[in-house]
RNA sequence: GCCCGGGUGGUGAAAUGGUAUACACGUACGCUUGAGGUGCGUAUGCCGCAAGGUGUGGAGGUUCAAGUCCUCUCCCGGGCACCA
């Protein structure tokens, strides 16, 4: 008899596959579709770890579920590789990225080949291939021109380490950077910025539609932070100016005792400079503020944040209005109010607010406390020791006295407006995306700057006014214009703007890109005054390229080519590409780790939102459905890591144990999300069960009907199997694959032990049917028995999912449990369906019953069809 | 501090309010094998010789019936955080 040796067909069957094109995207039009997507790799020298395969193993399944179900199928891979860590080692191993990256690609490729996922490899691309990244710098024009970007001079977070800017998204919480752990600093840069921010209301709001964890649906909400409140305008007393300060919380202004601005907020300078300001002040107060704001602005945002409850701060001996009850309060400069928040200007109401209440504390501040607890129990106490934040009744507030916080809240608010006051206010924790890279291995970004044009205020914006464009687009020049005179793009003919060959890509120390270094690549003719001008040297973050790549997937280059040879970039998006797109689009299943909760997932729906707004594309949301896959831990619980030399390699098991092993294994241990602790020896028990299904397959060679499938055990393995074919369907679309692969074993189990009696106690069309379910999971194994052992002309991969006769679901025996006083005592046999007297009677004389009754009385009998009776005595 | 997850055998884990621990690993014993890091069989939550009792982090509650629903509480993981 044949052993199960995997290594003697997996190779084999891939070639095959290949040649037969099995995996080809279709797209027939009385098809519906399925875009199936893993969130695409960075192609790390170290080739895939053991962890890679759980996601794509399983974006694999449901590909291969669907297409056995009839569906056009997108199943696309390719390659994340600009980045940082290329052009680290490439700078390591003195090459150019350009090298490194391909052979990258090819190590990974063909593990992944070896893992026999079914990925239409045609459409494969790199996003340092020059014809994607052509794009990618086109769609940069376009938002340019849509006034969605503008350069400016930014204090930005600088990773010292890597030498470039960073996003705020980047910057991990103890302050130091995502990618290599180093601590980052504030350093002052021309940046290009997307204005995101634009975009903060929509990118919430459309969270909505979306099918995605609940968890990651969190956090994207809490990044955009929304807050509503009222921005309102206090007067400083004997000067015209006016600190507006934002709260959430305006009911409880009455409770104001004073107001802090942070050391960056315009009215500082004002009042360093201000001669008025000055003699009113004194200069020993004037020292006092120069030298606080110094203080804050050398210590680092973190150590800002981490200082926490000890409150510093100078006042400023002004004081400003409050105009509710014509009170004055003092004006104060301290570092724990942010100036990227809100105003950059609190009101301090000490007894509703733990920080103000600090703040209070340490500079000898009133408490006012205007709120007590909503019970009516609790009266107003004098003890203004504990803060009070939670909603309640409003006191010692003139015309809010008695309301509840709430009600107060409106009234105050239309007050404040109507007198002026005040207005509302939304303010996000989302800021605007620096976009700027001083690195070499990023796309380009296709901008020139001509200084002549600068200085004469020439706007690229005038120059392509449209009577079409949209007033939000209009709104979006008109804000970014002032701060992109003599700021060019490249025209569509110099796509793409190649990266040029250079000597040394360490980044400049002025904190410019080595690009910047290179005179022929910096050099160029402004496209406006044919003057001389310059290159932008900056180069895209690496999340450009995965922005809308899943776009690029849906592109048919066949069809395409010819069109794309005749057309202008424009045109060829909107006459080829954008309909190639909307076969697909939005990705159906989108799987990935959940570390890209804010960072891609937010990057990605912004730029499709912003392209549906030039109407590039026909849909807001890329994503529709998103789900996790959980880490896999070294066997020492740790992190797998090359430092560590805990890394399982893939290559060594599928030596050992075969793909399909390892495919199995990793969607078995647990549920997909959650993390897992990698088990060689659970790997075993998936081999074997491998084997045994082999085993009893291989037989079928010389197969002979001599069974009456109809009756006794026989039929009964075959309503077994019909169960198990929609147990497995269920569980693949809810993602329940370790559940799935459970209940294939349950069922082995049962065949084994019928098999004892008739090594044909499965009929060949059974056989046939569990080979096709269980497939998508092992895909060479059951290859190999539907065409070497049962002799199938055809691919398994390509047929169909087996359909199940309703009638081989309906049990006719089952076990039903009885209970007395709610305790399971004792289970009988019923046919089904049975009345509820004929299965009283039967249960009252099961001996086991008989005795836990005895002597007493049955009150209640509750009987619950098919699944349970209870006597109450 | 706030917001999400999650606590079930020796281990990974199952369970539309209806037999708690499916499936797998491990372990023990037995058989098979020249040999086993092979294959097969039996057992395996805990206490108990048994009958039986008890058991899903803890305490209450709803229900004929709770791992599942409600209230309070403890612990672990993740995210956010001087966001006004």
């Amino acid at each position: 008899m044949k052993k199960y040796l995997p290594s003697n067909f997996e190779s084999h069957w891939i070639k095959i596959w290949e040649s037969e094109k099995v995996y080809k995207t279709t797209h027939s039009k009385n098809k519906e579709k399925k875009y199936i997507l893993d969130m695409f790799p960075y192609p790390s020298g170290a080739g895939l770890h053991v962890g890679h395969p759980r996601g794509y193993t399983a974006t694999d399944i449901l590909s291969r579920y669907y297409r056995l179900n009839g569906y056009n199928v997108l199943h696309p891979m390719g390659w994340d590789a600009f980045g940082l860590p290329a052009e680290n080692a490439a700078i390591k191993a003195k090459t150019n990225p350009k090298k490194i990256v391909p052979e990258n690609i090819e190590n990974f490729k063909r593990q992944m080949k070896m893992l026999g996922f079914s990925y239409d490899w045609d459409r494969e691309f790199s996003t340092t291939d020059t014809t994607y990244f052509k794009w990618t710098q086109w769609l940069f024009i376009q938002f340019f021109k849509m006034g969605l970007l503008y350069k400016k001079n930014t204090p930005i977070n600088y990773c010292s380490s890597c030498k470039t800017g960073l996003a705020e998204e980047e910057v991990l919480p103890d302050g130091s950077h995502e990618r290599c752990g180093k601590p980052i600093v504030k350093k002052e840069l021309p940046q290009w910025i997307f204005r995101i921010t634009k975009y903060a209301d929509e990118l919430l709001q459309s969270l909505e539609g979306l099918e995605w964890p609940r968890g990651i649906l969190e956090m994207q909400r809490n990044w955009i932070g929304k807050k509503e409140g009222v921005n309102i305008d206090y007067m400083i007393k004997g000067h015209k100016d006016v600190v507006t300060c934002f709260t959430t919380r305006p009911e409880t202004n009455f409770g104001a005792t004073f107001v802090v601005v942070a050391p960056e907020h315009e009215i500082v300078q004002k009042i360093l400079d201000g001669k008025e300001y000055r003699l009113q002040i004194g200069e020993e107060t004037v020292s006092k503020i120069r030298e606080y704001v110094a203080q804050s602005q050398s210590k680092k945002t973190r150590e800002r944040e981490m200082e926490n409850k000890v409150k510093t701060g100078v006042n400023t001996n002004l004081t400003v209005v409050n105009k509710l009850n014509n009170k004055e309060i003092p004006l104060y400069i301290s570092d724990f109010v942010l100036s990227g928040f809100g105003t950059g200007a609190v009101v301090g109401v000490p007894a509703h607010d733990t920080r103000d209440y600090d703040f209070a504390l340490s500079f000898n501040l009133p408490v006012v406390s205007v709120v007590v607890g909503n019970a009516a129990t609790e009266l107003p106490t004098k003890n203004t020791s504990s803060v009070y934040e939670g909603e309640g009744i409003m006191v010692n507030s003139e015309f809010l006295n008695g309301l509840s916080t709430q009600e107060a809240k409106k009234q105050i608010i239309s007050y404040l407006v109507e007198k002026g006051w005040g207005e509302s206010k939304t303010s996000y924790h989302l800021r605007d995306w620096i976009f700027s890279r001083q690195r070499y291995w990023g796309e380009p970004i296709p901008i020139i700057f001509c200084k002549t044009c600068h200085k004469n205020k020439v706007s690229y914006f005038e120059t392509i006014k449209n009577s079409d464009d949209s007033d939000k687009i209009s709104d979006f020049r008109q804000e970014v214009k002032d701060d992109l005179y003599g700021y060019f793009p490249l025209s569509e003919k110099e796509l793409p703007l190649d990266l040029p060959d250079v000597n040394n890509y360490e980044p400049l120390e002025s904190g410019k890109s080595p690009l910047a270094g290179m005179p022929t690549f910096v050099n160029t003719v402004c496209p406006h005054c044919k003057g001389a001008a310059e290159r932008e040297t900056d180069t895209m973050p690496n999340w450009a390229g995965s922005c809308w790549y899943f776009l690029y997937f849906a592109r048919n280059e066949e069809e395409g080519a010819k069109k794309q040879a005749d057309l202008d970039m424009k045109s060829y998006w909107e006459q080829s590409l954008r309909r190639d797109f909307d076969k697909f689009m939005p990705v159906d299943w989108y799987m990935g780790g959940a570390e890209h909760a804010v960072l891609h997932l937010l990057y990605a729906r912004f730029f499709m939102h912003a392209m549906y707004d030039i109407n590039l594309v026909s849909h807001q949301e890329p994503f529709f459905r998103l789900r996790n896959v959980g880490m896999i831990l070294a066997e020492d619980n740790r992190k797998m890591s090359k430092s560590l030399g805990n890394v399982i390699n893939p290559d060594d098991v599928v030596r050992e144990y075969g793909a399909d092993a390892l495919r199995l294994y990793e969607m078995f241990m647990a549920p997909f999300s959650q993390e897992i602790t990698w088990s060689t020896r659970t790997l075993q028990g998936t081999y074997r069960f491998l084997k045994r299904i082999y085993n009893l397959s291989v037989a079928y060679e010389n197969y002979e009907n001599e069974v009456d499938y109809t009756i006794g055990e026989y039929s009964m393995l075959s309503n077994k199997l019909a169960q198990t074919i929609q147990k497995v369907a269920g569980d693949i679309v809810e993602i329940k694959f370790n559940t799935a692969v459970a209940s294939m074993m349950e069922f082995l189990n049962l065949w084994e032990e019928v098999a004892k009696k008739n090594k044909f106690a499965l009929s060949k069309d059974d056989l046939s049917s569990f080979l096709r379910i269980l497939s998508p999971f092992a895909p060479f194994m059951t290859e190999e028995i539907w065409r070497n052992v049962l002799k199938n002309k055809v691919s398994i991969h390509s047929g169909d999912w087996p359909i199940v006769e309703s009638s081989k679901l309906q049990k006719q025996e089952i076990v039903l449990p009885i209970q007395i006083n709610g305790k399971m005592r004792s289970t009988i046999n019923v046919t089904v369906p049975s009345t509820q007297e004929e299965i009283q009677i039967k249960a009252l004389t099961d001996p086991v019953v008989k005795k836990h009754i005895g002597e007493r009385k049955i009150i209640k009998t509750i009987y619950v069809p098919s699944k349970i009776i209870n006597f109450i005595v």
